[in-house]
DNA sequence: GCCAACGTTGGC
DNA sequence: GCCAACGTTGGC
């Protein structure tokens, strides 16, 4: 099992969203970057494990928790033109875009804050992708050391 | 709202 | 294939 992190904007869509949804499962649609979109499509597996982390917001940090449930499969978004974030690349031959379908494990009792996170860049978290200067990217691989260390901290 | 960082686009 | 212009991300 491999362990990852997902941003999202609360605004958008939040670790109460997901728990508000039907079964606390939602596919994870909107992902527009190759790289992320290849991990949807190619690596994140059934049964992987995820960080939900909330950017862009008063309080940016991990907020929960939550498992894989189906592997990568077209994003419906980008075909739906009447869609925000429909793409006129993309067709049902070649969807372009991929989801997973995530539920929510668990919304942690408090947010474990990027500002925590980062008091330990130069050592527990000396690898985690997220505190690199300048990552952007919305879907990044978690080392099992450093997600047990993160679990560790709320 | 600002701005650094970075991905994508498009002209050449 | 290069690279400038442009758009987006995301923290502050």
């Amino acid at each position: 099992m491999n362990h990852w992190l997902f941003k999202s904007e609360p605004d958008s869509f939040s670790i109460d969203d997901l728990a508000a949804a039907p079964k606390k499962t939602a596919a994870w649609d909107g992902v527009r970057n190759f790289q992320a979109r290849n991990m949807l499509r190619d690596s994140i597996k059934k049964g992987d494990q995820g960080l939900f982390y909330h950017s862009s917001c008063a309080v940016p940090g991990v907020a929960g928790l939550f498992t894989v449930t189906r592997e990568g499969y077209p994003d419906a978004t980008a075909l739906d033109p009447k869609h925000p974030h429909y793409d006129a690349g993309a067709t049902p031959e070649e969807p372009r875009w991929y989801v997973v379908d995530v539920k929510l494990l668990r919304k942690f009792k408090r947010v474990v804050t990027l500002d925590e996170l980062r008091s330990h860049a130069s050592s527990k978290l000396a690898n985690l992708e997220i505190l690199r200067r300048g990552n952007r990217l919305s879907i990044t691989p978690v080392s099992k050391r450093d997600w047990d260390f993160i679990l560790s901290l709320e």
